[in-house]
DNA sequence: GCCGTTTTCGGCCCGACTGTTTTCAGTCG
């Protein structure tokens, strides 16, 4: 069992005790439990099994969730759990998920009609059954039968690029109204985190009637959700929620601050305020005497986490992590930028599935500013891709050496490959072929429904192999499509660290492998990360920002990155290793 | 249920908007 569904479980448990109308508090601390865990770097389970006593020292997780944690390992189930769905259908909890549906009137709707799935909700709506509970109306009712048809839709995270584009598209969009003097966009998509589920748009204007309209004007607007006199929702035809508020010059900062987010991060920004005698809300901060507030701050960011004592803190850094205690001891990480990375060791050409021959890949590498660049093509068990047997494969090096011949220095091109892990175990290539090349990555493409045992041995026996080093998307995690192998990604972690190899991060929009969490591990324990595009087009060798993005919610520094090093320095990580 | 440089008990972030209300609860972020 694995992080993610351990937290799953936990999440369920809170969500079912809501709808019960249990201590908010208690829902809270179980929610609270599941983030800490999903967050976790560390294998939760196996800490379950073997020492149960330092679940208790993560932050967050007390004696109760300690507990069930291990009767969830052990047993397979949270006795708590299963005792609430004796009472509650599972299926409570898809209603649960429409919006505008709490866990109030949803179990108001389930406690008087008998409502337990999304098709008998929308039944009782269109009977009219809903509107007659007390507290409810004929718009609620419509705003129910909105949700319904939106619930799929509306829970989609899109990819961080993805939104990206549109946040660009938005950006474009507003800034033709006169009276907008500043706008940012904030939320999950200013913290750079992979997926983003809305877009929050900050304005600083004289008049948010004028911002308003325009927004409201916005191609692929499908409707206005809400409007008030500072804060609109807008739904794009994709289901896509963007939300605008309007702000004075002297609350942008703390706006920004408040919508920027997380949410936990906010958390503890408001209760560290108020130790200090202070309040922190979207509009500033403000010193409370007697009732009386004065405000403090709040034109700038760097305003509002002055006012607390804290440098600012990168809106990447924002998820209640390590941020806080890195601020107090003058210890944030200077994060990695795009400008520093210097050389992209993963990507493909015509030779295999690319769409740009090796000379096009070469020049709009050098176009990009790059120092150097791997040639990485399939080897060929990646049968689909027309992967490379080891005659195709010194052909197309010795046409390296031809390029480098020519290019004197100015440039540099690696003969590399990403070289399949077996399914069986060993590469697809042997090792006096593989020995011949500067660069080569290794990665799982078959098999990636073994057990976790099996995964884990082979991903060992390609870092223990002295021509490789590196392994390329760790995780084989697809974003909203595929999940991670089963893998004991704390044995990888050591054996890279012991056989001082380099891990990849992979920053196809899709794929951001290894992700933000484990990232921070790999630094933490010293491990070198590479960001590579996986280009197989020229076009692919942009993606590099988006890597550089997720290696920022890491918490990586340039140092912790190795292709922001020149290759020469990037040779002393790998080289000693070789040859040992 | 979790937590502690005011606390091992008594707190636990804060405000906008909507609908169904005669003053506020529910939902959302």
């Amino acid at each position: 069992m694995n992080n993610s569904q351990i937290a799953t479980e936990f999440e369920r448990l809170a969500d079912l005790l809501e709808f019960q109308g249990a201590n908010p508090f208690r829902i809270r601390a179980y929610r609270g439990g599941a983030r800490v865990i999903r967050d976790s770097a560390e294998d939760i389970a196996v800490l379950a099994r073997q020492d149960p006593g330092r679940l208790r020292q993560l932050d967050g997780i007390g004696k109760a969730v300690a507990e069930k944690c291990v009767d969830l390992v052990t047993t397979g189930e949270i006795p708590q759990l299963a005792e609430l769905l004796q009472e509650i259908p599972a299926s409570v909890l898809e209603i649960l998920r429409v919006p505008g549906l709490g866990a109030k009137r949803a179990a108001m709707i389930y406690q008087h009609l008998g409502v337990d799935t999304l098709d008998a909700l929308r039944l009782a709506c269109e009977s009219g059954q809903v509107r007659g509970l007390k507290g409810f109306g004929p718009k609620t009712e419509q705003t129910i039968l909105d949700g319904l048809s939106l619930a799929a839709a509306a829970g989609q995270r899109i990819y961080w690029a993805q939104a990206d584009e549109l946040a660009a598209a938005i950006r474009e969009h507003l800034s033709s109204c006169p009276s907008v003097t500043s706008l940012e966009l904030a939320g999950s998509y200013r913290r750079g985190k992979e997926t983003v589920g809305d877009l929050d748009i900050l304005v600083v204007s004289e008049s948010a009637d004028e911002v308003m309209d325009r927004l409201a004007a916005l191609a692929g607007c499908a409707s206005v959700l809400l409007r008030g006199e500072t804060k609109m929702s807008i739904r794009l035809d994709s289901g896509f929620q963007v939300d605008l508020r309007v702000v004075p010059a002297q609350s942008f900062g703390a706006a920004l601050q408040y919508f920027t987010g997380s949410k936990e991060h906010n958390v503890a920004v408001r209760e560290r305020a108020r130790q200090r005698g202070l309040k922190v809300n979207e509009w500033g901060v403000f010193q409370v005497v007697d009732g009386q507030e004065d405000y403090l701050a709040g034109a700038t960011e760097e305003e509002v986490y002055k006012a607390l004592g804290l440098p600012c803190i990168t809106p990447e850094l924002r998820e209640s992590r390590e941020e806080f205690k890195w601020a107090e001891a003058g210890a944030l990480p200077e994060l990695v930028e795009l400008c520093d990375i210097r050389g992209d060791l993963h990507m493909h050409t015509t030779a295999t599935d690319g769409k740009a021959s090796l000379e096009e890949m070469v020049s709009a590498a050098r176009a990009r500013g790059l120092e150097y660049i791997a040639i990485t093509d399939h080897s060929k068990r990646v049968t689909m891709a027309n992967g490379l047997d080891a005659a195709r494969l010194r052909q197309q090096w010795s046409e390296i050496d031809r390029i480098n011949r020519e290019l004197r220095g100015e440039f540099t091109v690696l003969k590399g490959l990403e070289c399949d892990i077996l399914e069986k175990g060993g590469l697809d290539l042997p090792d006096d072929v593989l020995a011949e090349g500067d660069w080569v990555l290794a990665s799982i493409h078959y098999g990636q429904k073994q057990s976790r045992a099996q995964i884990t041995e082979r991903l060992l026996e390609a870092v223990e192999n002295p021509c490789i080093a590196a392994i390329a998307h760790p995780t084989g995690r697809l974003l909203n499509r595929r999940a991670p192998y089963e893998l004991d990604v704390e044995a990888l972690f050591q054996a890279v660290r012991a056989y001082g190899k380099i891990l990849e991060l992979n920053a196809n929009p899709a794929r951001l492998d290894l992700n933000d969490v484990y990232c921070a591990a790999a630094r933490e324990q010293h491990i070198p990360i590479v960001i590579n595009s996986d280009a197989h087009s020229v076009a692919g060798l942009d993606v590099m920002r988006y890597g550089v993005v997720q290696a920022r919610r890491g918490g990586l520094t340039r140092n912790d990155v190795a292709n922001a090093r020149s290759w020469r320095e990037l040779q002393e990580i790998v080289s000693p290793a070789r040859d040992s």
